[in-house]
DNA sequence: CATGAATGAGCCTTCATTCAT
DNA sequence: CATGAATGAAGGCTCATTCAT
């Protein structure tokens, strides 16, 4: 009983400065944040975060390990599985280009920054939501691969390619590209059409 | 004659430097890396380096504003502009893929990490490299569209979408996607085939 | 009654901390050593801890107080009053060099050392041990001067002598000094024949 | 010839920053001391400091190291090499007790505190002091037992005897004994009467 | 222009101590 | 009296940058 209580209060710490941190990160970025930076957006002691997480990076790893949830949840597609593969497609694609809409744009930045460079963000990343990612996707594609609704394609490829086209668009928009910007909203729509028609004209 | 020597001399400093933090930033990375490890490297003193560059970012900057001119002159695609399309698409796609594997992986994150989060690298690399590299893929794409080679779709997010997924290949790639390395060869094919056919099966 | 119970809990609690902090001061040295160290090796919580002693400092002057008790009485000689005097020697110094070689090398060493820089334990150290054992034999030559066992010599300074050589020594073997650590059980055999004879031949 | 300069100003600078350190190390102690204090005392910044030593305790071991030059200086005895024993025996223990007068207690005190429980003092004063003036007095006794001058005693633990009442009797001094203060400058006479003729009457 | 010693601001982290529960 | 989370002062150390030579 009083065990629970404090795993809760532990949680609640853990995530009120997890929430300073990615706001102070993405406002000033990883390196020119402070401790003290932190501390202070969360309304405490420098010293209680250290209560709570190992040192700085450990803060950005623990933003990183907070998506895992979230993108697996909002990455629901089971209640997909009879829809048509180009509403599937679009849904897969949907929900990842919201959440960074948002106005996570700033804290994704530096994630991925920080990630580049960072050894254990790196295989968190990998593990925790690229593979399941992946895996999940592979195993909707094989299915539709065994209806004979695609075309026999290297799946693992086509999985890599889905999902890197996503990160390659989020990182153009974070660059500074206007039309993606103003065209961001079309994009599942087009995407779709791309990965399942090509642009290539019919020779037959 | 003497401004020639001059400049010459200008140049090839700068050149010696870049060559020294390239080198140092691949190894160690931008933040761990010190002024005086690539002072070292380049086997002059600390001091001299802010005779040639205004501050340690500028360095980085300098790296990513050397690569405009490769990028774009390994990327002449003009000798190819009677091939057809497939053969273009994986012209286009192979360069940059190859660049990539030869062993500047390290490098190569660094930049991208620093860029994320540097307004100033972000938009050099918009202007420099992302760009120019979209207008042009534009102007041919266009000229296929015409030619009715291709379907008529919006060019600009097409481009864009071919270099999101090179970009976000290379990320993925970098981040450790074992997979990704294995078969990287065969990605120009296997891109040049899904982005002219689609995934989809006929359904006429 | 419940007073006495009270005082026997003060008791029992402050030399079970007292006991942790030891050990812990040993294995890890007096700054090393966090009050949470203390804390966990005794089975309580920090705050505890304050409960009983002022500060940290507070606890290595409640392990060296303490010591006066045992020093004082292993070092009883009062039954040795019959014995010749070189019995007597061997004996004075015979104690204080098996009990540092039991094992309390590193306890010795951090108390050492912190008293040399601590004023409260510098005369702490002063009052509880080294004057009464100064004391003590002075008491005790004095006694032999009188019966003519011994030359009429200063017998502070005799006295303060024999206590500086097994301080010294006591030193110089935790310091490392392998040939000390060989042959300390020779040692007071050997102090007991040169305090009495001298390393002089005789020239008459 | 440069070199030289450089050498010079390598040493000088370092001597510098020891003379400022020690003379505050002696008067707060090794761990209240902040290298900011030793800057300041030295009139130099902070990080200066960090160009010619690693780190903080690299202070207090220049400073020990400093010191076997000295030892060794003034603890020449070859010219007293035709002297009496008496006369050598006061020799070899005038020195040092004069070289603790001055002033330098304090520094003593700081001294001896760090190396009890420091690895690296504890050898470095165990292989450039002890060792030295041991083996220098080992050879000495060696001469005068061979010319019957002396008893035949194990000579090592006669030696470690005579330097262990030496740093003893300075510790007693330094915990505040006023009798020892007092009486310090007969140590000399009174411990060559007393190593060399004992405190035993004689029996014959 | 080259040098590299000097600078000193600034940051992460530790940990003795407090105090509300 | 026990607890242990919270505190926040404090310090060692790094390193980009400057500037006298």
């Amino acid at each position: 009983m009083k065990d629970v209580t404090h795993e809760e209060h532990i949680t609640t710490r853990r995530n009120q400065i997890l929430d300073a941190a990615a706001k102070v990160f993405a406002a000033k970025g990883f390196h020119p944040t402070t401790i003290k930076d932190i501390a202070k957006e969360a309304g405490i002691a420098d010293g209680t975060i250290y209560n709570y997480f190992d040192n700085k990076p450990a803060l950005l790893i623990g933003i990183l390990d907070r998506m895992k949830t979230t993108v697996l949840e909002t990455t629901d597609l089971s209640q997909l599985i009879d829809a048509d593969l180009r509403t599937l497609i679009k849904a897969y694609l949907y929900h990842p280009m919201q959440a960074l809409k948002a106005d996570n744009f700033a804290l994704f930045r530096v994630i991925v920054s920080e990630t580049m460079v960072n050894q254990e963000m790196r295989s968190l990343y990998y593990q925790q939501i690229l593979d399941p990612t992946l895996t999940l996707g592979e195993g909707v594609l094989q299915q539709w691969a065994e209806k004979n609704a695609i075309k026999s394609l290297d799946i693992s490829l086509t999985l890599r390619t889905i999902s890197a086209v996503m990160l390659g668009l989020m990182l153009q928009y974070v660059m500074g590209d206007i039309t993606l910007e103003e065209k961001w909203d079309e994009l599942p729509d087009f995407l779709a059409d791309l990965f399942l028609d090509g642009i290539g004209v019919d020779h037959s």
